[in-house]
DNA sequence: CTACCATCCTGGTTGC
DNA sequence: TGCAACCAGGATGGTA
């Protein structure tokens, strides 16, 4: 589920029982996640303070004392699972357990092990090869109308794989371009270089306003997933397209067209949802 | 540049 | 009920 708001709620659940304390121990249950984990990982970890759990993109960034950064991609299925209690048996795919000095645990799980970790230098994390390609900030000062028009300007693609490429904004993923899409009302097979002018404004204020929506509501929860808080996110339930093949979007149905339901296509080898009454 | 495909994995859902 | 096919939040790298 992890795009840019489930990494963000994840990142605001991890920071109380991280920032400030020490890793008193780090469990490593196997050798690889999607990458082979750093050489000497759980040692590396043992006892280092944390200062700062942050986001960027789809990342969580969990800076340590000396100088070095713990970088956390979650994938398709990675879950930060919060446990009080150790004794706790670890459940299937728990991969990674930190354990903090007051006893709290934190436990990295993934299914699909899509996810990855690296600890890299601070100083150089905007250098690395995770995060020095990627676009803006789309809640950020730097991503507005103006920026997203020329990141699109000559692109032949459609504005929907457009969204989805790091390259041009940072932290959207298939839902949340979907949705963002269906509150620009813009048709996801649109030319990415047609996005100009009041268009790149809409979908730029679009963007902004889905993800804030998705954040205050902690995300969205599919299937099991659950917040490191243990509590659902409930964005789910503000989907206007997404999943929603064959019902009436808000649109269609203010205008009475029954006839007019969101379409499911396939780009790029993934779902789109729209509503082609209001998307063009 | 672009589109398209396969790939990394597991598990839940759907359809026969 | 059983089983196989299909689908899923991401990202990369190869090919044409």
């Amino acid at each position: 589920m992890p795009e840019l708001p489930e990494v963000e709620t994840v990142c605001r659940g991890l920071a109380p029982i991280f920032e400030g304390r020490r890793f008193k121990q780090v469990l490593q249950r196997r050798p690889d996640l999607r990458f082979p984990l750093p050489r000497d990982f759980a040692a590396r970890l043992q006892d280092r303070r944390i200062e700062t759990v942050r986001r960027r993109a789809k990342y969580i960034l969990i800076d340590l004392d000396g100088g070095e950064t713990l970088l956390c991609h979650l994938g398709m299925s990675g879950r930060m699972v919060i446990s009080g209690d150790d004794k706790l048996p670890l459940a299937p795919h728990d991969h990674i357990v930190f354990v903090t000095e007051e006893g709290r645990q934190v436990r990295f799980n993934d299914a699909r092990r899509f996810g990855f970790m690296d600890l890299l230098e601070t100083a150089r994390l905007e250098q690395s090869r995770h995060l020095k390609t990627l676009g803006p900030e789309p809640l950020g000062n730097a991503f507005s109308g103006p920026v997203l028009a020329a990141a699109l300007k000559g692109r032949r693609t459609s504005i929907k794989a457009a969204l989805l490429d790091q390259r041009v904004v940072a932290g959207i993923g298939n839902i949340y371009a979907c949705e963002a899409l269906y509150v620009a009302g813009l048709s996801p097979r649109r030319l990415a270089q047609t996005v100009q002018g009041g268009r790149a404004e809409r979908l730029a204020a679009a963007v902004k306003e889905v993800l804030t929506r998705a954040i205050a509501a902690g995300g969205s929860s599919l299937r099991d997933y659950v917040q490191a808080s243990g509590e659902l996110g409930y964005f789910q339930h503000e989907w206007r397209v997404y999943a929603k093949e064959g019902e009436l979007s808000p649109a269609s149905r203010e205008a009475g067209r029954a006839d007019l339901p969101v379409r499911r296509i396939v780009q790029g080898g993934r779902s789109t949802f729209y509503c082609p009454l209001h998307q063009r």
